[in-house]
DNA sequence: TGATTGTTTGATGATTCTATCATTTAAGAA
DNA sequence: TTCTTAAATGATAGAATCATCAAACAATCA
């Protein structure tokens, strides 16, 4: 009784690989966990703290998340005095992100078209924004 | 009143782009819509019936799900006649797939050995199995 | 030791998602 | 028209997930 794993979570061998994919997608499936992941794609290692100022978030509820993140197994941590500091458990997961993105961007910039219904020219560059 | 968008989906412009990331993963993040992603992945176009067939759902249960890719923009459909056929709507969809399940065999295997502690020399090739 | 900061855990109600049933729309054939 | 097949929709009960709060735990310092 000292496993840390609670959840289905994915480390579920034996199961169908298009159930451990969808459960690799659920645990992304957060726009709290994105931002995090986003957060430890462009660093090395961030700490808890600094992922609580770089968010707003309370603690309790980031904990919550960065616990779910742990449990899916995206992310690793390791204590250093105070803080705990927390790593992508793959670079993999960044290419994720990025593929994701672009993918986004394509399907908004369709999107976007498909709304305007060939009417304006150019929409004003893209709609970056936010991160 | 007759838009076919009901759903928060993500076409939702002007939110900020990690919760429309985190969204895009909501779509996927169901063992079945995978398994039609997927399929689709291998043909550039397959008809619900084919679906059907391949998936052994039951045909309102699938037809849920196909909805919610449409929703999510993940496919696009077309009818022709009595049948109806789906494509991927962006190359990227199947790209993020093939991510994850590059992500998957990385962290399955880390797991793995991590659960073997470092005893077995080779664990039998990999456990590639179904699709 | 006790106080303090940093982080996690547990419990709760509210919300969202899933699977299944029954119904409905659409296309084509008789 | 009426029948048959193909697919989508609507409603619903049960399961899973989320945000919030209070409490516990861990490491450091006074």
């Amino acid at each position: 009784m000292e496993q840390e794993n609670q959840g289905p979570a994915f480390a579920d061998f034996r199961a169908p690989l298009y159930e451990v994919k969808a459960n690799l997608f659920k645990g992304l499936a957060h726009p709290v966990r994105i931002r995090v992941l986003e957060l430890l794609s462009a660093a090395p290692e961030v700490s808890v703290s600094d992922l609580l100022s770089a968010t707003g978030l309370e603690a309790s509820h980031l904990s919550q998340h960065l616990s779910v993140l742990r449990r899916y197994r995206l992310v690793t941590s390791d204590r250093r005095g105070l803080q705990q500091f927390y790593t992508l458990a793959d670079p993999l997961v960044a290419e994720l992100l990025a593929v994701a993105r672009g993918l986004l961007e394509n399907v908004l910039h369709a999107t976007k078209e498909d709304l305007e219904t060939a009417t304006v020219p150019r929409p004003s560059s893209t709609t970056r924004d936010t991160l």
